[in-house]
DNA sequence: GGCATAATTCTATTATTCTTGAAATGTGGA
DNA sequence: TCCACATTTCAAGAATAATAGAATTATGCC
């Protein structure tokens, strides 16, 4: 994860809709619902959900999938789960546990990512 | 956590300049920097760097205090893992793990709230 | 093909945010 | 008290993002 990128996933959850239409996502599972759904489900217009959806799909947060005449949209785990490893990297210096994902004190080879060990730790 | 302050929370997260300056901060621990020395690590003008600390001391991301005539910041540990159990609440409906952080399938009490059940595992 | 539904794209307007330099505040030491 | 240093506050301009309505594309069904 590149710090553009973060911000880019951080700036795309940093507004009232979209927040509420990621965490709606998040708690369907990855099934995730149609469009239409979401729209009736938030009551929001249909342009100003799929300027979201795209600004979130833009950032890697969601993904899309057609079904019939449905687009269904579903929550990115993996995104998720990197975003919040990049937030917690090496915490503390690695001396202590301060988050849940945060780096616990464990020996590292020189030269070994504190990222890749994140990543390593990624469920699903 | 309500909506509103998550948003506040990853809006001052959703700035080049603030992830650097927090993600700085969380790998510096409890103890924190004093603004000088977080102005010279990113190389941004003072101005501008009060102006991105006050964002993230507003979103209650971090914590200020006076030592001698130099303010320290530290990044907020309990505030941060707030935010991360904000997005993963009841994930999936509960029915899997997909996030770190996400709700096990624990059966809980009529009423009691998911938010109250990510409060009790925070650390710190 | 023609129609209805599902969703997106376009355009304009309004609102918010970032940057910079200058001025002001607060703190400790001579 | 006076000075130097650390940091914040203020003000103006430039850039970016959100909203709403109208028009467009895509799909499935008759």
């Amino acid at each position: 994860m590149t710090p553009a990128e973060a911000v880019t996933a951080l700036g795309a959850l940093a507004q009232e809709t979209r927040l509420a239409l990621f965490r709606l996502l998040v708690q369907k599972g990855p099934q995730g619902l149609s469009a239409g759904a979401i729209g009736e489900a938030l009551g929001i217009l249909p342009s100003s959900l799929s300027f979201h959806l795209a600004q979130l799909s833009h950032a890697g947060l969601i993904t899309q999938r057609r079904l019939g005449r449905h687009l269904y949209y579903a929550a990115d785990f993996a995104a998720m789960n990197g975003l919040m490893a990049y937030l917690t990297e090496n915490c503390c210096a690695g001396s202590a546990v301060c988050a849940p994902g945060c780096s616990p004190p464990i020996s590292r080879t020189k030269g070994e990512s504190h990222e890749a060990v994140s990543r390593s730790r990624q469920r699903r």
